[in-house]
RNA sequence: GUGGAUGUAGCUCAAUGGCAGAGCACCUGAUUGUGGUUCAGGCGGUUGAGGGUUCGAGCCCCUUCAUCCACCCCA
């Protein structure tokens, strides 16, 4: 005999089993749905793409994380696992130009792969779920994205979250206007970021630390601290740091436009100790964050204004946000966000066989359940009675039906819905109805 | 990549270095047309793996693997 192989997953990858993916579904849909309403239309790329196409768009670190794959007899074009949606995007957009109308608005809901060291919230395979504009430069397309993000929340049904927003170029404005230089830009962006963590002085230190000027520090504490409601907070920057070009008179059009949209103060600000991972951001940027529990932010987005231009001549003014699942699900399981009819099972009835001899009219029956749109499992095994009502019981399914001998002479079924135990006894003609009558008292 | 914790039945966990256990789950019966409750019985283990110390190791030591947590980074 053969040893059994030890069944196992690969780090960081996950199964789901049915009650999981009822759940995942269920957040799915609902994204999706808000992104239809939007005008955002599907599509999907493959997991592999060549190697050159990935690499030289996120940054040493980044790409350090991107699964490469091969296969024996084609080695000569490298591969590797998408790392995200917006790069086969941009992909995308090279390729097909002729066959897209500009502004682009699309959204990918799909699998990404990073090999990072697992931990709660975060797999090396998983969801995320993008809707980007592509070829719109104007700050409407942004709000247009925040907006959405704000509906897609709200639909979720989390109670409380704030969109962060910030800028690009405001973050190099700061840089400059505290006389960090230019090398240690990073570091600052690190630091700063970690500001909700580790607090005001925890910032200060580390960047001392890292040997930054200790003036300059405290000049850009004043400066990214001043948070006011609303557009208070950019006039106070503008008064510090002036004009030019650093991305404050595009914050104040945005203020502007959500305000006009009727998005509450209370669900977006502008905090300027805000900042995003990923190297190709070039305008606003948006992170969404729900503070309880603390999983750090479940969605996130900016302008790429260049990313597109690697895959063709021009470049096109891109925006765009990114929805992780996996946080998502584990935060609504947490405050247990889901409508109380997602149970474990999808089946809403349960049709019983008798026996052998009666099979065929639970089939029948089932049949007719099923044309009425009713979801229905017609038994598929061979145990008594009881242990059919068990098995729908452990499942979740509200409702049996159920077939016998005695049912079958009389042209008649019983309905036993398992919640209270009541039961009906109904013409076979009219079970559909009175099914969906059970079902709606669940 | 760095640091820490934990690995015992399908699951959650017990067990001074001295006979490997409980609850839940599962199976059978009480109950041949009615689930959840109850009662009785049953199945279930190379204590993650490999080595060492010891008369004796689930427990101590070493190695390794896995999982979780905190960093790094990020969805």
């Amino acid at each position: 005999m053969s040893r059994v192989i030890a069944p196992r997953t690969p780090k960081g990858f996950r199964d789901f089993l049915p009650e999981t993916m009822l759940r995942r579904s269920y957040a799915l849909d609902r994204i999706r749905e808000v992104f239809h309403l939007f005008g955002f239309e599907p599509i999907d790329t493959p997991i592999l793409e060549l190697h050159e196409t990935l690499f030289g768009k996120y940054g040493e670190d980044a790409e350090q994380l991107i699964f490469t794959a091969q296969h024996g007899r084609s080695a000569k074009d490298p591969l590797a696992m998408r790392y995200d949606l917006t790069v086969p995007l941009a992909r995308l957009v090279g390729q097909y130009e002729s066959q897209l109308n500009l502004p682009f608005k699309r959204y990918h809901i799909a699998p990404v792969f990073r090999g990072e060291r697992p931990q709660r919230g975060r797999y090396r395979e998983f969801w995320q779920c993008d809707a980007d504009i592509v070829g719109a430069a104007s700050m409407s397309a942004d709000a247009e994205i925040i907006i959405m993000m704000h509906e897609i929340l709200k639909r979720l049904g989390f109670p409380q979250f704030i969109i962060k927003i910030n800028h690009r170029k405001l973050l190099t404005a700061i840089g400059e206007y505290s006389g960090v230089p230019q090398d240690k830009l990073a570091d600052l962006y690190r630091s700063v970021d970690k500001f909700d963590k580790i607090g005001a002085e925890g910032v200060q230190k580390e960047l001392i630390e890292r040997g930054i000027d200790a003036a300059a520090v405290s000049r850009m504490m004043d400066l990214i601290q001043s948070r006011e409601p609303g557009g208070d907070s950019l006039d106070r920057a503008a008064k510090t740091i002036g004009g030019g070009d650093n991305g404050l008179a595009e914050l104040r059009e945005l203020a502007e436009l959500l305000a006009d949209a009727s998005i509450a103060d209370e669900h977006y600000d502008f905090d300027f100790t805000m900042v995003r991972g990923l190297g190709y951001y070039t305008g606003p940027i948006f992170e969404t964050v729900i503070s309880q529990p603390n999983l750090g932010s479940i969605s996130g987005g900016g302008r790429y204004d260049n990313l597109i231009g690697m895959f063709r001549r021009q470049s096109l003014p891109t925006t765009g946000t990114s929805f992780g699942i996996e946080r998502i699900i584990d935060l609504m399981d947490e405050l247990d966000l889901y409508p109380p009819h997602l149970g474990g099972t999808l089946v809403q009835a349960l049709v019983t066989v008798f026996s052998e001899e009666t099979r065929r009219a639970s089939t029948r029956i089932g049949g007719q359940l099923r044309a009425a749109g009713i979801n229905t499992e017609v038994y598929l095994g061979r145990r008594k009675l009881g242990r059919q009502l068990a098995h729908a019981d452990k499942k979740g399914i509200p409702i049996v039906v159920i077939v016998g001998p005695d049912e079958i002479a009389a042209g008649v079924v019983k309905l036993r819905r398992l919640r209270d135990g009541s039961e009906a006894t109904v013409p076979e003609a009219g079970l559909a109805r009175a099914v969906g009558e059970f079902l709606s008292n669940c």
